[in-house]
DNA sequence: GTCTATAATGAGATAGAC
DNA sequence: GTCTATCTCATTATAGAC
């Protein structure tokens, strides 16, 4: 098999640094050394920062949308099983010592003085895809409100991994998941969870435990 | 009334730099410079950078708290109206051009590779304890599993933030909302939305609008 | 307490040889 | 394509006068 081309070692060193330390932390140096060649060999085969940052979280869409479509797993169960266990798995992946949280949701924060940048763009071009992708899933399970629901569920998500960037506490993901749970049980019953009547006679019910 | 002090005027300044551009991007000049003194008039009043980045959010911690607790309101309705208001007063203010997500996050992300700075420990225990006040809300509203309930909404505001942030769209706030009400008015009727059983049997109904 | 002026450092990006 | 060496600029922080 063949070396592993100089681009790539150098995408692979901007990628750890970028997730682990952040954007504007790393500089362009701790880059370099990393992948084990000069500035001047970065900057051959980037234009600049911005082109490195841009190459990280391109490199990064695939694979994460892949590691979620794992997460919940094939059409044989019922849906609201399949998202508690997405959750389940998003609470254990965020448990090892080099999780960071979203690469996309940090870097649109990083850059926020700078809504044109490209990995900007990126970052919610990514996430529309991912909650595109969402939507449909529950739309081929005949949930009712797929698109409804895939908002609710990928905010939840959101709001789980940044409780749990900020508290370092992975119980967020579990509270999360039973919170979509019962949101995607709700629709599955033929409901849909939307507009802005009260709900005070809805039943929704589930066991305690934990 | 007395003159606006040399230490607020720099705090104002540095409050709407950080929260508009971000803790990197603004330097230590431009505070200066938008609170009308010089860079050692400042250095005068704060010791370093990260003091006024600490300053920064101490001046947020209580007006924060203090805005979600009007837009809770009075416990004179029930729970699952408050939350939705609640959200609803977040997608308006949410919508205004200069806002600019959660000021608290945002430090925690920007300052990833300083797990000790004061402003991540600080942005963690704010949260804490808004969490807590929002768990206190439901308990003094007799609502079944407070704690639970209030991981979970926070959760929803967190994520419906971070996603208005990345869209620049405030239906997220709204569909949050709804989620949020929902689990509360799924807790209000007695059940608690916690354990791992299928809630395939929920019948919690919500009208279609919107 | 506030000013003008200046360190001291680190960053992104480039020159030109091989 | 990769190297050594350097440029240019912005940034945090400080010196010393008034």
């Amino acid at each position: 098999m063949p070396e592993k081309s100089t681009g790539s070692k150098i995408i692979g060193a901007a990628e750890e640094l970028f997730y682990e330390h952040g954007l504007r932390s790393v500089s362009v140096d701790m880059i370099a050394e990393r992948a084990g060649v000069t500035k001047r060999t970065l900057y051959y085969h980037f234009d600049s920062k911005d082109d490195l940052i841009e190459a990280y979280l391109q490199a990064r869409d695939n694979p994460t949308i892949e590691r979620y479509r794992t997460w919940l797993g094939a059409a044989d169960r019922p849906m609201p099983d399949r998202i508690r266990h997405l959750f389940s798995c998003l609470a254990e992946y965020a448990g090892q010592p080099n999780w960071r949280g979203c690469g996309f949701t940090r870097a649109a924060i990083e850059l926020i003085d700078m809504p044109g940048h490209p990995a900007v763009i990126m970052a919610a071009d990514h996430k529309k895809r991912f909650e595109a992708w969402l939507a449909r899933a529950f739309e081929e399970a005949g949930t009712a409100g797929p698109a409804l629901l895939g908002q609710q569920v990928v905010t939840l998500i959101e709001g789980a991994i940044a409780q749990i960037l900020v508290h370092r506490d992975v119980s967020y993901a579990r509270v999360a998941g039973q919170a979509a749970a019962l949101l995607v049980a709700a629709a599955s019953t033929g409901d849909i969870a939307t507009g802005e009547a009260t709900t005070r006679h809805g039943t929704a019910r589930q066991k305690e435990a934990v």
